[in-house]
DNA sequence: AACCTGACTTCGG
DNA sequence: TCCGAAGCCAGGT
């Protein structure tokens, strides 16, 4: 009972993650239990019809890069990780072993 | 009602 | 080491 769709689940992991903080899709899909549902968190995101105050821009890629293409969110996502102090580098890549969001498990 | 697609990642050869 | 295919869920057409 009360069994939490996945999509449910990722959305709960996105809420998770801390400010100044980012997580990896994949990062999130194992946190939410699968593994290889990295698409299915893209899809969270880019379905939730309200953001439902989810922390979106603390999402990108494993590359630490931000997958959206610009004009459609990626300077706002650039803009909104930099206010919480998230730096970028000259190939506007977040170094990922600084700012990646590490549950303890 | 069925098929296809998507802010991706990982596994296998 | 590099390239191709599979995987996951839900919504849209």
């Amino acid at each position: 009972m009360n069994e939490l769709s996945f999509s449910q689940r990722v959305k709960a992991v996105i809420k998770s993650i801390p400010y100044g903080r980012v997580a990896t899709y994949g990062q999130v899909a194992f946190l939410a239990g699968n593994h290889r549902a990295a698409r299915q968190t893209a899809w969270v995101l880019h379905s939730s019809s309200n953001n439902d105050g989810l922390p979106w821009h603390r999402v990108v890629n494993r590359n630490g890069k931000i997958s959206l293409p610009p004009g459609e969110g990626l300077e706002e996502q650039r803009f909104l990780l930099e206010n919480e102090g998230v730096c970028f580098d000259d190939d506007g890549k977040i170094d990922l072993n600084r700012f990646m969001f590490t549950p303890i498990i």
